[in-house]
DNA sequence: TTTGCATTTAGGAATATTCCTAATTAGCCT
DNA sequence: AGGCTAATTAGGAATATTCCTAAATGCAAA
C-alpha cells in the first residue's frame, strides 16, 4: 500500500500509468515521450514495478510494460473507504 | 493533483486522513495517537492542508482539523479514470 | 498582565528521491 | 564471433523529505 501510493506520488509515474491505459508499451517508447534520459525512466518504471502497478514482458529485443489494473483498484479501494460512511468497526449496529 | 498524491504517499498522513473520517479532531489529539513528536505531526498536517485534504478551524484554545472529502474524491476520480475503459478521446463511437 | 496550555515555527541532522552520464547486460542478425 | 539496438545498472550530485529539540506564538483564564 505504501509503495503503491508512493509510486503514484510522482507526476512522471502517474503519466506513465496513464499512457499504459491504452495498452503495453516498450520502455524505449515510454522514455521517448518524456524530456528525460532513458535511465531516469527506467528508474520510474522500477518504482512502478515494485508497487506492482506495471509488469514487464520481453518482446524480442525490447521489453513491454503492461499496466496492472488490480493495483490501481487497490488504491481506489483505500480512497473509496475514505469517502464511504465513516465506519470501520465490525459489529456496528446502525 | 501532485500535492494531493504526495500527501497521500506517507503512511502517517494516510492514517491521519483515516482518523478524521469519523469527524474533526484537535491537533493535540491527533499527535497523541502517534509515537512521534507533536511538531512532526504539525508538519504532516501542513502537508495535508496544502493538498487541501484537511482544513483547520479554531475551537477556543485548540485547533480542529476536518477532512475535506472533495479532495479525496479528486484523487478517486484520477484512479477511476485509470481503471475505466482505456479511452480518453472525445468522439469515440463505440 | 501574568500564567499556562495548545499549537506552530525555526533550525538542523539523517535519509531518501530524482536525475544525470558512463558503463554494462541482453538479445537479434549477419 | 562481432556489431547493432534495447534496456538496465552503477555511481554520484543536487534537492527534498522526515524527524527531532528548542524557541516562539495564540488564546484563555485568573
Amino acid at each position: 500500500m505504501n509503495l503503491l501510493f508512493k509510486a503514484l506520488s510522482h507526476p512522471v509515474r502517474r503519466r506513465i500509468v496513464d499512457m499504459l491505459r491504452k495498452g503495453p508499451m516498450a520502455s524505449g517508447d515510454i522514455a521517448a515521450a518524456f524530456d528525460m534520459s532513458w535511465p531516469t525512466i527506467t528508474g520510474h518504471l522500477n518504482a512502478l514495478k515494485q508497487a506492482r502497478l506495471v509488469s514487464p514482458e520481453r518482446e524480442g529485443a525490447s521489453i513491454r510494460y503492461r499496466l496492472e489494473i488490480s493495483a490501481v483498484e487497490e488504491a481506489l479501494a483505500f480512497l473509496l473507504h475514505m469517502t464511504g460512511a465513516g465506519r470501520h468497526d465490525p459489529g456496528d449496529k446502525t
